[in-house]
DNA sequence: ATCCAGCTCATACTAAAGTACCGAAGTGCA
DNA sequence: TGCACTTCGGTACTTTAGTATGAGCTGGAT
């Protein structure tokens, strides 16, 4: 309650300062009319004084509410740079010009997972001899010597994770 | 030349503008003088309407100055996520945990790229002898049995590319 | 039906990788 | 100086990887 009014005030403090002034200047007006204003001529100086006065109380009051109302919010977009963790994705046409058959691919996989011919023929459910046949086919295709450097090329390609 | 007194006459027009409106003015209130105020009396309603328009005169002249120059900008950073590939950098603390010496992290890097024993060997101008034990070494510090198992894990914990 | 690519498995062999153990030389430190 | 550690190199051996070749089987294309 007393919060709402104590902002009340504050909001439209301006107004009541106005209407303040306003009061004063009547009073301030009747006198200087009752003190200088008898005499003929010295009229224009009394509204000079005037058109004076308000002209400095209208910008006081104009600039005392566009002080809270110019606040221009200007949004600078700003690049910040995020590291993305770049799901994998499989270079569909580096692995097709490589012309790997399914179970090649399939014994490439098991390598760059870092198993050993044994484990290969194990997971694949297949004898050691083919797994040697489809890996050392699978070095002719990728013009490779061992496994090491089909892993390196697999990955460099990005046909493996 | 003919540029700066433009800019003069831009930069000073609303004083223009002002010292113009009061010379209208002056015009207007002496007519109003002669027309209307003959009779004693609507000297208020005269001084009233003086002070109403210098008021609002002022408030004009105000906010057109204002407008330019009380403008308190509010920058708002938007963060706008770009990606960016990101440059390898080594798991120090994982790299020290595995306590592997220089030497063996040179061999790990070569088998890393896809070097073979003899391929490292003449890469660090050693026999290949000392690779067989480097690398020996290091698959035990590195709990492997095969060099793919190492280069596996070696890219897994981030300490080679 | 025939042909062919791909998958499977095998044998035999060579090459490379990996293990184990050893010793010499250098380095840093108490 | 002596100790601990790393580096380097060697020998001997086992295991794994890789090559070469052949053969049986299958599904799909011609």
């Amino acid at each position: 309650m007393m919060g709402s009014l104590k902002n009340t005030f504050i909001r439209y403090r301006y107004i009541a300062v106005y209407g303040l002034l306003m009061a004063v200047l009547v009073f301030v007006l009747k006198w200087l009319q009752w003190r200088f204003l008898i005499a003929e001529g010295s009229i224009e100086i009394y509204i000079g004084l005037i058109a004076l006065f308000f002209t400095v109380l209208g910008i006081v009051v104009s600039r005392q509410f566009d002080r809270r109302k110019v606040v221009r919010t200007v949004v600078i977009e700003k690049e910040i740079p995020v590291p993305v963790q770049t799901p994998f994705i499989v270079d569909a046409s580096a692995l097709e010009n490589l012309n790997l058959t399914a179970r090649e691919y399939e014994v490439l996989q098991l390598m760059a997972k870092g198993c050993s011919n044994t484990e290969i023929a194990e997971a694949l459910f297949l004898s050691l001899s083919t797994i040697k046949t489809h890996a050392s086919n699978l070095f002719v295709k990728m013009d490779v010597t061992s496994r090491t450097k089909a892993i390196e090329k697999a990955k460099r390609l990005k046909i493996t994770p």
